[in-house]
Order: C-alpha cells, then structure tokens, then sequence
DNA sequence: TAACAGTCTATTTAGTTGGTAGGGTAATCC
DNA sequence: GGATTACCCTACCAACTAAATAGACTGTTA
C-alpha cells in the first residue's frame, strides 16, 4: 500500500496541476483545501522539490509550482520519489533493485511471477501522469 | 513491497509443494532448507493453518503439508492471507476496502488510475498458483 | 510412557510512519 | 531598508509494525 505521506503528495499535486501555469501556490493554500497538516505537507513538497518534480518562489507571493508539463510526469516517478520501490519484492525492482539472498533468480518461481506483476504495474504507472490525476 | 514474512512463507511453502502428497514436513527441515528462523516460521505456518491454507500432525512423523492441490491455490490467496492487501490504496482494495477520507471516488483521478493497476495485478496474481513456484 | 512435534503466550528490539514545534533565512513589496 | 511573507531546516516524539526470540504447554504416536 502506498503511504499516507504518498497520498497526500498526489493530493497537493492535483492542486498543482490545477493551477499549472498560473502561478506559485502557497503551502497553506494546499494545506487548506486537501487537509493536508501544514508541517507534514512542507516537508512533502520540498522532497518533490529536490527531485526536480517542483520548484518553488519566496516572499510575498511565493510558493510552489510544477516544473514540467503535468502530461510529461508519470505517476510511478511521484510514488519512487515518495514511497521508493514500486515491484513487490526487492529482487525484481528496477530502480531499487537488491539481491535476494538464499535464492537464485535463475529458478525462482516467486521472481518470475513478480517480474510478471511488475511490468503490467509499470505499463500503467508509467503511461499515466500528473494530468490524469484531475478529471 | 512484500514484506520478509510474506517472502519467507513462500520459500516454505515451495518445500511443501514439491512434497505434495507426500506426507507431513517437519517445521526444522523447512527452516534448515530455507534458512528461515525456526521460531518466526512457526507462527507463519500456524497462521496458514488457521486460514485453511495447511494442516498439521503432531507427534513422530508429524509436520506440516498442503491440504488442497497447489494448482488450486492462487498467488494472490497467500499474499493476503499474510501480508494484507495487494491494492496500493485502501479505497481500490477488494478484501480490505476502507473509504478515502476527503476523496470522492467518483471524481478522483488517482482513483481510477490504481483501480487499474489493482486489476492488471490480480490477473497475475489469481491466475498464478502455488504450482508455479517451483520451475 | 517417553520421545516427539506442533501450539500458545509473551516479550524484546529495531525501525518506520505520521505528526509536532520552533526558529532561521531568503525574497519581495512598499 | 524594514516589514512582511513564506520557504527551509533541525529536532523531537508517540504510535505502530516488523522481525525475531524464549519458554512452557498440549496433543500424538510408536
């Protein structure tokens, strides 16, 4: 399951996305109309921010604002940068990618069905975006 | 991510399939084979148990094995049974559904998206089966 | 009846999640 | 250039969960 902190990324982005191209958005703005705790949601959108999702303006009539077209982020990008892996086990993810131990990947059923699960979590997660995320 | 619970319920349960109909696995050759702590997997094959996913046979020549044909039990069964939900959001998930607070699900785009992803994953999940564990 | 093997209860340890608090620092406007 | 605005940073905490361990108990079978 993703995170609450995850959830609450997408919400805040949905208002991002609203409001592409018209300006910084204030944190208490966001905070407001998704009840998002203030403190927890700064911490959320400077992450974003590092990983080059969002950027962000100071003083008076600052805030934070989508970088990039809402159509050319995928959504998996939001949850690796939030959640971190998005495959089921360690051994069959790709950005996160670890060595199981005690099994060997050449004739383990369980990877085999997991690298199945991923790649159709991928096909979506990567196809859809930011702007799928508002109606 | 599946968690190491999970992982290791299946790494047992691929002795058991391969000694279907054979007779009761004694809990300490599962642990020996798989190298699982004895006592951890104790509670996990318990658990199977209680789910009707195993039997068990006390006394000499007693352990656990598998009470229905691997082919007849999905993937997907296991998963929940030790892990929880396999939906990445409450709201999307079948066993384990709970309402989104502040979401309308009618009007919510990350909504659709992981009722999508939920069900290209149980396509997976539900057709595989514990017979594909082992190569 | 004695060895055997699963069952139960409880506790521990470590790490993560979700959330709080408060002050520092930089940009903007008048 | 000072007040205001709002981002940025550090630290902390309570609650929960995961992972593992220990030891006593109950039932089986030869």
């Amino acid at each position: 399951m993703l995170s609450k902190k995850t959830q609450y990324a997408f919400r805040a982005l949905e208002v991002l996305v609203e409001k592409y191209n018209q300006g910084p958005v204030l944190i208490s703005e966001i905070s407001r109309r998704k009840k998002i705790p203030i403190k927890f949601l700064e911490s959320i959108l400077l992450q974003l921010k590092k990983e080059g999702i969002l950027d962000s303006k100071k003083g008076k009539g600052g805030g934070y604002f989508l970088i990039h077209n809402p159509v050319k982020v995928p959504v998996a990008r939001i949850i690796r940068v939030v959640d971190g892996p998005i495959a089921m086990l360690p051994c069959v993810s790709l950005y996160f990618y670890q060595k199981c131990k005690n099994c060997d990947e050449k004739h383990c059923g369980l990877h085999d069905i997991m690298i199945d699960v991923r790649d159709s979590q991928l096909a979506i997660l990567e196809k859809k975006t930011l702007r799928d995320l508002i109606a």
